[in-house]
DNA sequence: GTCTATAATTCGATAGAC
DNA sequence: GTCTATCGAATTATAGAC
């Protein structure tokens, strides 16, 4: 088959992100990807050049935490971030990654320190413990995910959206505005 | 060096426990952990046959919960979690590996499920819930060891266990017993 | 009990024809 | 743009000498 450059390359980086996601970095091979993508290999490497670049385009991932009223952030942060795992595989792969490489827990801890930290300091006005309070959100959301996606236990499996919003929003409300 | 068949068995499931809470299941090969134990690398095949059954033996583990009194039962979760993390390797190779290895998630939902469940029906006397409010406890204790064990959030590596006690146990309080 | 040698795979990466 | 062929390295696993 014969494609355009840009198109074979959405390809690949489509195949890429949903085995990254599903594997992990080492056990996701280049073979692998280019299987999915019905190509070959050597594509693959002509268009990423190697597979750690391959890697950092398929992790390219942006929280893009929406405006949230103080007293609604809680729930506001948890059903966004449910969401937001559910439509972008960025996130999966980065902590499917992240277990077992440090650069993809680097990126981790950027993406919620550096995009939780300010969210906790306008509402609370406290840079003080802002870090902590935005590494407590992040261990009961990571938490979720980790148990609701990765190692699926069926309870949180089985849950509604709303149910988990429910049980989850005043723990992160607390970790974001409380004493 | 000469040795006694269990201690020679012992030295390598010591070193064995440490790669693969390192390293996670493929990263951990038996060339290092016999590096690692300054043994030959045949040497571990002859004692376990495979790197599966290594594995499997590697990752044995109990949470072994102590009675709780029903009001401190969340604050007594949180630090029991936290120091057994640190004293027994275990629950590090079961959480690394856990994440690309379907055999050890099935193991990390016998041991929540199984062992957080029967303590949630114990002190509710409600069976009906008790399946989601042990996922839930686990979701944030996995999180928990997930942002200062694995991801190495700074906050949450800085706080001490008091903090931490102090920060989580209402929230794993209201998961056990709360509405 | 310990080690050497090696079989059998698998992977990332490269060179080059078409 | 696409593919074949292949290199070099690393891995699990086995056979067998000492």
């Amino acid at each position: 088959m014969r494609r355009s450059s840009v198109e074979t390359k959405a390809v690949i980086l489509a195949a890429a992100r949903e085995r990254f996601a599903a594997d992990g970095y080492d056990k996701a091979t280049i073979r692998a990807i280019a299987a999915d993508a019905r190509i070959d290999p050597a594509m693959v490497m002509r268009y990423f050049g190697t597979k750690e670049k391959l890697f950092a385009a398929a992790a390219e991932f942006d929280l893009e935490l929406p405006d949230l009223a103080p007293e609604q952030a809680g729930a506001g942060l948890v059903r966004h971030f449910l969401r937001t795992w559910e439509a972008d595989e960025g996130l999966q792969v980065l902590l499917r990654t992240g277990v077992t490489n440090e650069a993809a827990a680097e990126r981790m801890r950027t993406i919620f320190g550096g995009q939780v930290m300010p969210l906790v300091i306008d509402l609370t006005g406290d840079p003080e413990r802002a870090p902590l309070r935005a590494s407590l959100v992040a261990s009961q959301l990571l938490g979720l995910a980790l148990s609701r996606y990765i190692l699926k236990f069926p309870p949180m499996v089985a849950a509604t959206e709303e149910e988990l919003v429910a049980w989850l929003s005043p723990t992160v409300q607390r970790y974001l505005t409380g004493p």
